[in-house]
DNA sequence: CGTGCCTTTGAAAGAGCTCAATCCTGGTGG
DNA sequence: CCACCAGGATTGAGCTCTTTCAAAGGCACG
């Protein structure tokens, strides 16, 4: 997956964290090559098998990556929030589908242009890679997640990944139970009914459906590893 | 995940293939860093949370990649066959445990000369992201494959997966079911009787435990797809 | 103030798991 | 050379967790 659903907030980002150089010439050569683009809820920026033309960076918003099995099943392979690159798949065609959850502000580059950047920016490739090892590492926790953790478990991982902004205990959850339920491996009612069990034990609160409590920490934590 | 099961045959690699630079001096440079490896079936390159000083390249044999929840359940995040880089964290601990399967040569080297490298060789660094592109796109498949998949279709996929070698239809499958279960998120039981299933409706063959041929291939990949 | 979508809750069904017994095979020792 | 043993593989029976199918609730939007 491309992303541990930290850094899901609605927050802004300058963009292009990940090439900002100390070189100011560099940033005006990255900047040239990028357009912006806004989408609306569940609008697509590409789909798996297209052909991977361009590289997007989320400037705002969340959008959700997927994998679809023939008959319609789906497994979401990631949520990304602001200041992220996606469509870096350096083969010819996308490994993915893209689409915005909220509404979505990017900036799109053409590949071609960003390969050449990658030989002429000393460091760039490196930072990069830096950033797909991370992706490698979060993907091989929700592999021990999917495989191996139980409907309880799932839930209250999902809920402390997804806390990572305010520093209260509040969780904005910009997504519908059924992409909860697909990144989780799980049902919609499966989810529902965990949550509130949840809310039944006290160990968080649901005041929307979209706004989630932690109530309990040391517990939800317990239950997250598997106590 | 490091790996799709693919190129898990015994052969031989004459190592160093990611890196190895049309300069000579590079070559050398990048060989006095590394020292030769041996272990036997079960034995551990390194432990999840060990200090990742060194990085590892895969010369023989099969290795796992693997992740334990505190009360014992684990995911096998990947095999690697021959040819393979592993322990590549760019943070300071290795993110998974990392054991052979068989007998396993091996080459080690020292992460800060590597990093060093890094710098020094043009090229290197873009060569290791499009590795590591490529697995986090295996990655990927196993979410779907964890998430979304039947037991008879994740045997399916993963028979597939695994054939990769001899261009018959003969599957090597170095490992034990225990292994392929905590592979596939199932138990050995659950891999036992898919297997027998396949090999009742006369999709597979299975002269012994480890040698698995494919009868059908057309119904297994049906079957894989979600059929 | 409908209408439709998302969420929540209930009841029944089923896929995969657990527990347990048996089978097979390769390695050992007599 | 052959019987014995240990560990992995296989098979069986019952059970559990999650899913499936179904029916309300609730909220936003027109």
């Amino acid at each position: 997956m491309l992303a541990e659903p930290n850094h899901i907030a609605e927050t802004e980002s300058d963009g292009l964290a990940l090439w900002c150089s100390p070189d100011r010439r560099t940033q005006s050569r990255v900047a040239t090559l990028g357009a912006s683009q806004r989408l609306r809820p569940g609008q697509q920026l590409f789909a798996e098998g297209d052909r991977a033309d361009d590289i997007f960076e989320t400037v705002s918003g969340t959008v959700r990556l997927y994998k679809l099995l023939p008959d319609g099943r789906r497994q979401i392979i990631g949520f990304l929030g602001a200041g992220r690159l996606l469509g870096f798949a350096h083969h010819d065609t996308y490994a993915y589908t893209a689409e915005a959850v909220t509404v979505v502000t990017l900036h799109r580059y053409a590949r071609h242009g960003f390969d050449r950047l990658m030989d002429q920016i000393p460091g760039l490739a490196r930072r990069l890679l830096s950033a797909a090892t991370d992706e490698l590492r979060a993907a091989q926790n929700q592999m021990l997640l999917l495989g191996r953790k139980t409907a309880a478990e799932k839930i209250a991982s999902f809920l402390l990944a997804m806390e990572a902004d305010g520093g209260n205990d509040e969780i904005l959850v910009p997504m519908a139970r059924g992409d909860i339920a697909d990144y989780l491996g799980l049902t919609i009612e499966t989810v529902c009914r965990n949550l509130a069990k949840l809310k039944q034990d006290e160990i968080i609160g649901l005041p929307t459906p979209n706004r989630i409590t932690i109530l309990d920490r040391e517990r939800l934590e317990d239950l997250a590893a598997g106590g």
